[in-house]
DNA sequence: TAGAATCTGCTACAGATGTAGTAGATGGGT
DNA sequence: ACCCATCTACTACATCTGTAGCAGATTCTA
């Protein structure tokens, strides 16, 4: 399931704490996103229909909570952008980002523990 | 600039050879996607019109060529998704990629030579 | 040179998305 | 018990996107 931009704020600030409720939602991304109350809501109603958040009703207020986690949001962006923007393949990708983006030191330091992690994960991908 | 999926579709055809008539986008896309010539057609004016491909008329037919780069336009969907679901930072990308994707041995060898050629390009960086 | 094929410019339309208003229901305080 | 603040459900509307048709201009071909 792919998520919209807003959709994406509006998940984001409800994995980063849920349940929760509009207007929570509402406070915690009018900074960026200097929305009126309604539009949360109707992103919200949109993200419950698409099957993204469940709702349950605490007195007259909806409480709302991740049906898909990020990470699954995230892997369909990720492989969607592979297929649009890299012949859907993960190395092209990787050689951009090295290509493009600047590592830092803390970058640099993770991706070497998790090449050393994947080392003698899978022999047997070629 | 962010390019829509079709017109992603387009211009990668584009990208691939140019310039190129509409008919010649139509014979490269329409395997992966079956469209009508006219469909091609409109999204080849919305791309001229938005300013990624400019076009001339040769005899009755016009002949498109991109003014974007296909880098250009990588780095704008990529930045895009870091904003939208990686907290905008480039190690949460990383670091999902490294977990969630398996390195074929090439896609290891070539991320060792970045890392390699990488290393001692940017010391200031943390 | 007339018809066939093809091209272009315009129009169309449904669904997704961003953004928000309105009206009626409801719960909490006095 | 009543009013106010708040919530929900529904509606609205412009823009973007996917997808394509049509009519008139142009060019190739017999």
């Amino acid at each position: 399931m792919r998520l919209s931009e807003a959709e994406w704020r509006v998940m984001n600030a409800i994995w980063w704490q849920h349940p929760a409720t509009a207007r929570e939602v509402l406070e915690r991304v009018e900074a960026e996103s200097p929305w009126a109350y309604t539009t949360v809501k109707t992103i919200l109603s949109r993200l419950v229909d698409k099957g993204a958040l469940g709702s349950q009703k605490r007195a007259n207020t909806l409480c709302f909570s991740p049906l898909i986690t990020k990470e699954e949001a995230r892997l369909e962006e990720v492989d969607s952008l592979l297929d649009r923007a890299f012949d859907g393949a993960f190395g092209p990708l990787l050689n951009f980002l090295m290509e493009t983006k600047t590592l830092s030191k803390k970058d640099r330091r993770a991706l070497e523990r998790l090449l050393e992690k994947d080392e003698g994960r899978n022999r047997d991908v070629d």
